[in-house]
RNA sequence: GGGGUCGUAGCUCAAUUGGUUAGAGUACCGGACUGUCGAUCCGGGGGUUGCGGGUUCAAGCCCCGUCGACCUCGCCA
């Protein structure tokens, strides 16, 4: 036997006991030739070994040479420390394990970096060694909480009538959306499958097919550009409902939430979690995942602005643009000119925005180099519309009304966390709903669909469909929690006919629509439930309830932003026979 | 595809802004120590300054290129 308990179990209770423990060597303490310490740790905690020339003379010379990260096998008996020897800092900090047989299972190399204790290593060290980094307390924390919530999450639907169903990871490429990873056919020349960007298609015709209630944990790839939250292959939590409105789903998702947040968090979160609209959101914070944890809301001075004498101002109004601001309460003084000129400044522009102006409220009054340009009385109104008092820096963008969104809302999100402005432990969720059906593709002279072209029009505008699609609102909607999208959906189109009429507005004719969709279409036409559903970014949640912002760290085996995995060396070249066997040749791009 | 940050000992960082033999902490190796728990004390080894080129009497530092990691814009139905 190669253990009898683990190293995060002995308590005071298994004085006495001869027990068997398996880990590795956390850290030693060698007091010379009669007395050694080894902090033993496996996953589920650290047990202080104990040998000693009193009753293990002849296993010393071993225990002296035992390193870190060494995996071991010892036996002994559980002891009481003794009063003054207990160390609070451990679960099993009352005991250790006086030893009396030591077997070394496996000795390890001097690790890369030390798992626990001294200054993490640059990620890609990290990744390359990702055996070593995982056994560090934090990410077995987070596989730990990725687990929980996957558990969770199937306890919650399993109780209500979900079924389970796996879906293809071969399948069609649906060339719409993002890129997708192509695998070639060996038996169908010429031919590839895609792996799926989400099982969105096959979840539809699994309602088609009566299975009403359906979801599943999804391995979803997205040939992109990588960020902080972003993975090319990322596991969605993927539900589907027939039978539904879209208040049915968002209830039912309601409810699922309050339930990891109850099982994970121990918290009782008030439902129906808040509701609010696209163009309201947009609205007051330029985004439409806002971060609600704090206020900073975007405020309009275009009427003001457009009656200064501020010649910036006027000519943004006059050619369709706004002037927006935000209000940094009581950050006056927090930034200098230096930061407002040249980091704030560039940190709008990078969203376009070509310039940021600030004033800073004193005395009831405007202090700003364009202070000249505003009458005493459009001062007093800029000050009651952004709420100013003393001390607060008023910040602004004029341009075109998306950059000020884009702009605003970014400096919002930057500002808030500089100035610390809410609790990073918070944890805020609630819908956006009523997103635009289309979005107008300036570049390609066409409507794209905002999220999917299987989105259900919202009855109350179809009459926009042909008149003025861009106003038509979809029955759509997004999770948001702490400003990261954590889950998005909508209520499907369940009649072909209606499908046909969103592919024309998308430029899809019927033939085009017939080859990449012909199956759906089909599958519709032979009795198809209203039905809708949702897919959350699985990672995005452990992330968000591990406090953490990088996405990395709750995924066992993440890619770089290149999409390279450090660990294996994937992607990598293959044999000249694989390739002959897929019929592919490779032309590789022109060096310079 | 664009913008930015970074790359110096196994690891984390420093090197007085171009000037002597590139340092510190930690890890590692050896020694001492019978109650430590971030053990302590003594000693030791360890460097292609990511890689390639250039400027200079002289380059870790300046210039060009390149590779890699991260952040970000575009992108992500």
């Amino acid at each position: 036997m190669h253990r009898t308990h683990h190293c995060g179990e002995l308590r005071r209770s298994h004085v006495g006991q001869v027990v068997t423990l398996g880990g590795w060597v956390n850290s030693y303490r060698d007091h010379g030739e009669n007395l050694v310490f080894i902090d033993l740790r496996d996953r589920y905690g650290k047990t202080q070994i104990v040998f000693n020339t009193e009753d293990s003379s002849e296993i010393d010379s071993l225990a002296r040479r035992l390193r870190r990260e060494d995996v071991v096998k010892v036996r002994g008996e559980v002891r009481y420390r003794g009063d003054a020897l207990v160390n609070p800092k451990l679960a099993t900090g009352e005991i250790e394990v006086r030893v009396q047989g030591l077997e070394i299972l496996s000795r390890s190399k001097t690790p890369p970096f030390e798992v626990e204790g001294g200054d993490l290593p640059n990620e890609e060290l990290r990744l390359k060694y990702r055996f070593v980094d995982l056994r560090r307390p934090e990410l077995q924390k987070s596989i730990i909480l990725r687990h929980q919530l996957t558990q969770a999450v199937r306890e919650y639907f399993n109780a209500r009538d979900f079924l389970e169903i796996e879906t293809p990871m071969l399948g069609r490429s649906t060339p719409e959306g993002a890129r997708d990873y192509l695998v070639p056919s060996r038996v169908h020349p010429g031919s590839f499958y895609a792996l799926p960007q989400s099982p969105q298609i096959y979840k539809q015709i699994l309602m088609v097919a009566g299975f009403d209630r359906y979801y599943q944990i999804a391995r979803c790839f997205r040939d992109e550009d990588l960020r902080a939250d972003r993975q090319p292959e990322f596991t969605q939590i993927d539900v589907e409902m027939a039978f539904v409105e879209r208040d049915d789903i968002l209830n039912m998702i309601d409810g699922l939430v309050a339930h990891v947040m109850k099982s994970i968090r121990s918290v009782e979160i008030p439902l129906p979690l808040p509701r609010y609209t696209y163009a309201d959101v947009m609205e007051r914070f330029g985004s439409d995942k806002p971060d609600l944890r704090f206020g900073m809301e975007l405020i309009d001075i275009g009427a003001i602005a457009a009656a200064s004498e501020f010649s910036v101002f006027r000519n943004v109004i006059g050619s369709g643009g706004r002037v927006r601001g935000i209000n940094v309460k009581g950050a006056a003084e927090k930034y200098s000119r230096r930061l407002l000129d040249v980091d704030l400044k560039n940190f709008v522009g990078e969203f376009g925005a070509k310039g940021l102006a600030y004033m800073k409220v004193a005395g009831g009054k405007l202090e700003s180099t364009i202070a000249k340009f505003f009458s005493d009385e459009q001062q007093q109104q800029i000050i009651q519309k952004m709420s100013g008092e003393d001390g607060d820096l008023l910040l602004f963008v004029a341009d075109q009304p998306k950059v000020t969104s884009a702009a605003l809302s970014a400096l919002r999100n930057r500002l808030a966390k500089e100035l610390k402005l809410y609790d990073p432990s918070d944890f805020r969720c609630h819908w956006v709903i009523d997103f635009p059906l289309v979005n107008w593709n300036p570049e390609e002279q066409r409507f794209d669909a905002e999220h999917h072209p299987f989105c259900q029009p919202n009855p109350e505008d179809v009459s926009y469909m042909t008149t003025d699609p861009g106003r038509v609102r979809a029955d759509s909607y997004d999770l948001v929690v702490n400003g990261y999208e954590a889950a998005s959906g909508s209520v499907r189109i369940h009649d072909s006919a209606v499908q046909q009429q969103v592919f024309d507005l998308l430029k899809i004719n019927p033939e085009e629509a017939e080859r990449r969709f012909g199956f759906l279409l089909e599958a519709l036409r032979y009795g198809a439930p209203p039905h809708g559903g949702v897919g959350m970014g699985l990672d995005r949640w452990v992330m968000l309830l591990a406090g953490d912002d990088n996405i990395r760290d709750v995924i066992a085996f993440p890619k770089t932003q290149k999409a390279a995995d450090l660990l294996t060396g994937a992607p990598s070249g293959v044999d000249d026979r694989q390739l002959r066997d897929l019929h592919i040749q490779v032309q590789l791009p022109e060096e310079k």
